[in-house]
DNA sequence: TTTGTCAACATGAGGC
DNA sequence: GCCTCATGTTGACAAA
């Protein structure tokens, strides 16, 4: 498949309509006012040359042939027209560069591709969605594999606190560091710092050093927890 | 016959 | 108003 940018060198065959939209505001596809309901198209290969050695000019007919004959069999939609190996390399290629042409790039290039400038205008529009497209496909695959291992992670998380919740027995019972009394409920607050039941009536509180000596000199309010402790 | 690809086209939005 | 772009559609064509 793939028949513009395939390597294969396809039988590029086409059929040139008689009438050939121009570039603007061509209308759609074949009127059926010529006889036999066609589009009087014609066929020629792109890939080999006219007759007399000489290559087609267009493919898809040439502009004064476009102006000469619009309008005898109204506007119509040409038969498909494939571009040719070296058509499709110059355009990547240029495209590579840049994904948008100026106007006068367009007629460049439109000149040595011997196509119309609307025909180069049309492919890198074409191009550009495809590109797109291909991002976003991409994208969609990124964010489905995110999705997975967040959902993953998500139940492993959930399988955890549910051991945790197993583990968990009695709230703490806290002592008082004077009198080594067990406190009243009324008298305990929740340290902001580690989130845990102190006693409010302490002596005044020191700042903590950093976690790591925190973690190697626990202090009364901050007993050192069990591992698997809330 | 079905399906995928792609040139060509239609249309609406935005910039100038 | 013209031009360009994004987006969606159509139809021809080739391959499965």
């Amino acid at each position: 498949m793939m028949g513009a940018t395939s390597p294969s060198g396809l039988e590029l065959t086409m059929a040139v309509p008689g009438l050939s939209s121009s570039s603007g505001s061509e209308g759609a596809g074949c009127n059926n006012n010529n006889a036999g309901g066609g589009c009087n198209m014609r066929d020629l290969d792109i890939n080999q040359p006219a007759s007399g050695g000489e290559e087609e000019e267009f493919p898809m007919g040439s502009v004064e042939e476009d102006e000469e004959e619009r309008g005898i069999g109204g506007p119509h939609r040409p038969k498909k027209l494939r571009l040719s190996k070296e058509q499709s390399r110059l355009l990547e290629e240029s495209f590579r560069l840049n994904h948008t042409l100026t106007p006068k790039q367009k007629e460049a290039l439109a000149i040595k591709l011997k196509l119309r400038p609307r025909q180069v205008e049309v492919w890198f529009q074409n191009r550009r969605a495809r590109t797109k497209l291909k991002q976003t496909e991409m994208e969609c695959e990124y964010l489905k594999r995110c999705f997975g291992s967040l959902t993953e992670e998500n139940r492993r998380l959930q399988r955890e606190v549910e051991e945790l919740r197993a583990m968990r027995v009695a709230p703490p019972t806290v002592l008082s560091p004077h009198t080594r009394q067990p406190l009243p409920a009324s008298a305990l607050t929740m340290c902001p710092r580690c989130e845990r039941i102190t006693a409010a009536t302490g002596p005044p509180a020191v700042r903590p050093p950093p976690s790591s000596a925190a973690a190697a000199a626990p202090s009364p309010f901050h007993p050192r927890r069990p591992s698997a402790a809330f």
